[in-house]
DNA sequence: TTGTAGGCGTTATCAC
DNA sequence: GTGATAACGCCTACAA
């Protein structure tokens, strides 16, 4: 049974025949209190296991805090994002909550809102690329107090004060077993840029897990580069590449797809004929994924939790300014999510909760 | 960008030239006000989009209210949905929320535990086994106008407000689909009380995905009645049962355990030196089955979010106790998660959110 | 070093 | 019908 005793600063001035401000003082650390009183109210104050009200905290401080968001994302991702926002912006705005969000176009752009960000805000969180011009930027507002937090793409050699995201090097060790444990003895083909940080983190998971296996033979990684705005021309040059690689390996028997790809890669293999033979596992549901899982040219894809993406990081640092509670750890990790079929509809268009 | 306007009773009432008394008489519909006023001032309160400070109404209404939780389940399964609990408490005790959890050690207990909490909550949260009593226990309660939900068990034929948890012939469908994807064309066994109404619903959508193919053959199901304190003597039966399958099925190459005898289960095929050939499906992180997963014993389990079940239902009846917010459907149907190896970090004494 | 007083935005009670 | 006025628990001057 948990209760709520209601114990407030009046009524533990009355018991201890101290003024409010007293206890006040005491608890905020104001200082200017003899020692001997500050003893008696912080002993008592554990005693009854005494936490402030918070609706009457935020209510006397009108706080006001100005958060802004980041970010460079695919349409369909970045709603996702975009929901958890709502939601958490739905219920803090009261307490004195509000939210810029900057979705720009390419890294260029991102860099410049980021720059025009930092003036008006109270705290950030982004999603960027690796750039060297953006860790000094981030690290400067850092030093000048604004804390800053990634999500989904992690800063490193930054002074961030934490990141909200996956283990990508785990979600390709997942993407490993779950070819494992569907594809039939072969090749293997990865498609990916390995330039990239993060798709090279997660190929080198799915190698780990699968180098040791027998049955399989890892072929790859191509190079295609990452783009959101598949193009006619850059999708025509996936498929053409997947037809070759298919047609010199036979007993090609699945398909890693790290990038943002599959479409077009699931495409090639169906035209060709080699839908039942070839698994293809990716990552995310982008425009056009869920047709793709749901005619089984995709068999599954593994999802990072987007809308905790956007949901988390801002209650978590909203939580730091007002109510002055602790960062627990400087890296939040994400569940990583198998969507298949079957358990699709939970993740396309989902209206439930969480 | 979401910015918070800010704007108070007493700022509408400057503006309108009226007291806030009459502000908040029309906002709470409280009567006592002239037509033309109410509709002056509820035009000028759309117009701004005004919604009322939720930490001054929280301050000022002191609402305190009680909500009961009662269910019966294995321990590491109830660990999960009171990590939810907790969370919630956390966030909701400074507005008033006071809880009472009652985990029952058989169905009778639990029906006793019901009538006696009934008369000290405002709202009660269960998940209980049918029972015409109970049933008719519930609809008493209702129609005395305490709220009462359901979560991870519904209970048809009750008047309860809503229902949180997942849909079970989803789950029994989608583990159709992780067995179609991962098991060698032969015979399935499904193991299961069929009497059960949850095991019955898995069971129907299990088959719904599996009978259309022409690789599978299911066989059973069999009856291995439901208990959570799996004696020594039912794990016995249950081995026996399974060496028994195996060896008039030679050709089995999967089981499907819809019950919690999954490491009896596992055990018994690891036994025939079968791990190998037949894939064994199962649902929920039960004692033991973790090590089942890492052991490569057990392909994959599929979870339904305890987390959310203990934390959501409490959110959510609260919010319309304090908040007058509207519960938006009678059923909130829960994700239905795939756990294996290399996700099971997620899963398993998991510290991260949500 | 301690205490007093007023206000945050809302609700509730009373008087006009 | 309407308008004062006093709470709720906490914070922030300012006074003693």
């Amino acid at each position: 049974m948990r209760e709520n005793k209601n114990i407030t600063v009046t009524e533990i001035a009355r018991r201890l025949d101290l003024s409010r401000s007293t206890i006040d003082r005491v608890i905020n650390e104001r200082g200017n209190v003899a020692a001997a009183t500050k003893e008696k109210v912080l002993k008592y104050i554990e005693k009854i296991n005494y936490t402030p009200n918070r609706a009457a905290r935020h209510l006397a401080k009108m706080t006001n805090y100005t958060i802004a968001i980041s970010y460079y994302f695919p349409r369909k991702f970045a709603e996702k994002i975009n929901q958890g926002i709502d939601e958490i912006y739905e219920e803090l705005n009261h307490y004195g909550l509000n939210i810029i969000i900057r979705a720009a176009q390419s890294r260029e752009e991102q860099l410049a809102q980021i720059k025009e960000l930092a003036e008006q805000v109270d705290a950030l969180i982004l999603s960027a690329w690796d750039k060297p011009e953006l860790i000094t930027l981030i690290n400067e507002l850092v030093e000048r107090g604004i804390p800053v937090a990634t999500f989904n793409r992690d800063l490193p050699g930054s002074n961030r004060l934490f990141y909200f995201g996956c283990d990508y090097y785990q979600s390709g060790r997942l993407a490993g077993e779950i070819i494992a444990k569907m594809a039939d003895p072969g090749k293997i083909a990865i498609i990916g840029d390995p330039e990239d940080r993060i798709a090279a983190q997660r190929i080198t998971g799915f190698k780990d897990v699968l180098q040791k296996l027998n049955d399989f033979k890892l072929i790859g990684p191509w190079e295609i580069t990452q783009n959101f705005n598949l193009t006619a021309s850059l999708n025509k040059e996936v498929v053409e590449k997947v037809e070759e690689i298919s047609l010199v390996n036979q007993d090609l028997t699945a398909v890693f797809v790290v990038n943002q790809t599959l479409k077009a890669v699931a495409e090639a293999i169906n035209k060709l004929g080699k839908a039942s033979q070839v698994k293809i596992i990716g990552y995310d549901l982008y425009q056009g994924t869920v047709k793709l899982i749901e005619a089984d040219l995709v068999q599954a894809v593994i999802c990072q939790q987007p809308f905790n993406q956007g949901y988390f990081p801002l209650k978590l640092l909203f939580e730091m300014l007002a109510d002055q509670k602790d960062i627990q750890t400087e890296e939040y990790i994400t569940k990583l999510e198998i969507v298949m079929k079957e358990n699709l509809c939970y993740y396309d268009n989902y209206r439930g909760l969480s």
